[in-house]
DNA sequence: TCTTAATACATGTATATACAATTAATGTAA
DNA sequence: TTACATTAATTGTATATACATGTATTAAGA
């Protein structure tokens, strides 16, 4: 479908000016598809992103801000995220002993485990939101790193 | 600079991931360029998005439903997006004689004000947060739209 | 007509974002 | 060492999203 129909504006200022929209359009059919997966385990997509960071430290504790960087939003809060993860068991944090302004975390076992359930059916879901071949995945991705030059 | 590097991941399970990853980041970065276009007006990017639809109208009253289907994010709170408008005069909201459940909402010469205003920055803005030929831009733009299917 | 369903909108709650301000710890220079 | 700046994290406020629920009005069927 088209981004004229789907929004309902038959006119654009430039092809440029249609392509942030399709691009803001495109990101809500993503995140509505995906929170669907999440919904069930009672976790959201920021969290399910903060828990993907944490495992790929294989045990290694991560600082707060080192967490925010490879967000993909740069500017969330990763602070409260954290927050919300404690409460649930699926990370701890613990006060750095070199530097006691900075805090360790870490993520559980519990963490682990309700990662290793929801990637697959992550990673499956993702692939069956594109409707694409691979040449044009790939053709995509190219575009889209260009773009933000 | 590539999706790899700006989030510091250097593996996707494929493409496709990689591409939803990709999508999300790029949208950020969109979003985050976009807000410092409104940020001096005082008003956000959805409810410069009701605005341009109520615009659309010319004059003819619109309902909060018909309103809703016609946003970037389907799902988003047309209702209250509504409401803060109104506080700030910028649209009006009258009962609807023909269907009492209903509202007409229309733009005040104030929010055509600020629209005029607003809208060659954006567009502007637009254009240059984008760093591609106009081909390559067209060709995301058919890519986008076969993605979502 | 009476009852029930559907519609249009508003409201409530939890979560997330954007940005500013605060607090505590550390680093640096006079 | 003191004074000041910087850093890391937390907290506060306003706005927006996602989803459920509530309320009033209209439509539809027995």
């Amino acid at each position: 479908m088209k981004i004229e129909d789907a929004i309902q504006q038959k006119e654009f200022k430039d092809p440029y000016n249609k392509l942030v929209v399709n691009l803001l359009y495109t990101h809500s059919y993503l995140v509505t598809a995906q929170n669907s997966l999440f919904k069930p385990h009672e976790i959201s997509p920021e969290q399910y992103n903060v828990l993907r960071i944490l495992r790929g430290q294989n045990g290694v504790p991560t600082t707060v801000s080192s967490i925010q960087d490879r967000m993909l939003n740069k500017m969330s809060n990763a602070s409260r995220l954290v927050e919300k993860l404690k409460t649930k068991g699926l990370v701890k944090r613990d006060e750095c002993p070199n530097d006691r302004r900075q805090v360790d975390v870490m993520i559980t076992e519990k963490g682990l485990e309700l990662l290793s359930v929801l990637q697959t059916q992550v990673e499956n879901g993702n692939k069956s939101f594109v409707h694409l071949e691979l040449e044009e995945v790939n053709q995509l991705n190219d575009l889209l790193d260009k773009m933000r030059g």
